[in-house]
DNA sequence: CGGCATCCCGTCCGATACTG
DNA sequence: CAGTATCGGACGGGATGCCG
């Protein structure tokens, strides 16, 4: 594939974009969690669209599992898989890092 | 700012994308870096213009601090800085990861 | 409830060419 | 050597509305 594979890149790609880490995040700690019920515990601002779409993805990728009861009124589960689980340790990391902290500063240590 | 304010969101808009990855493990290891140095040790597919713009949003960030010896030619170095190598430690995870093989063998651990 | 259809915009990524 | 200029395509993200 690419000269320098780091594993890096491939990782990236899969957890990248701005909602997929808090989709993981969700239901690394939930189990199984309803359509709905995951778009308003992330922050109520993603679309229905966006999240079905992200959620395809991660289902394509192999990290989360979609559930269908089959029943009238629809109800459809989400579930890490063990794969997915993989992503748990450096989640954990970027929540941790005080990274957030700093960029919400918008002044960034300078040594200008 | 957002209600669910996990941390990693913030983290992962500082480091998403194809390429912001790969350029800071390469100055986490490396020290000092010049541009083309830099180009063509990622590996070589990333056009100077891609490069330019990456190094700029991470300068922005404050992950990375750009080193003019204002020689002609030119010299210019790069390099992480101390906010900079927050990161290393989830992309060392990221690079661990089994994910990388996983993926690349298309065929994810399925339980279908 | 759990989506998909449409349309739209801004950003990402890239090829190519050129410059001080 | 270290970039910038220009152009273009693909993708991400979102608003709105509709459907079984």
């Amino acid at each position: 594939m690419k000269e320098v594979e780091t594993g890096i890149d491939i990782t990236l790609e899969v957890v990248c974009g701005k909602w997929k880490g808090l989709i993981l995040w969700k239901l690394l700690h939930e189990e199984a969690v309803r359509f709905n019920e995951l778009r308003r515990s992330i922050d109520g601002d993603i679309s229905s669209r966006i999240l079905s779409r992200e959620l395809h993805k991660l289902i394509e990728d192999g990290l989360i599992e979609r559930i269908d009861y089959e029943t009238m009124p629809p109800k459809v589960e989400y579930q890490i898989t063990p794969y997915g689980q993989t992503t748990a340790s450096f989640l954990e990391i970027m929540k941790k890092s005080e990274m957030a902290d700093i960029i919400n500063e918008e002044e960034v240590e300078q040594k200008v």
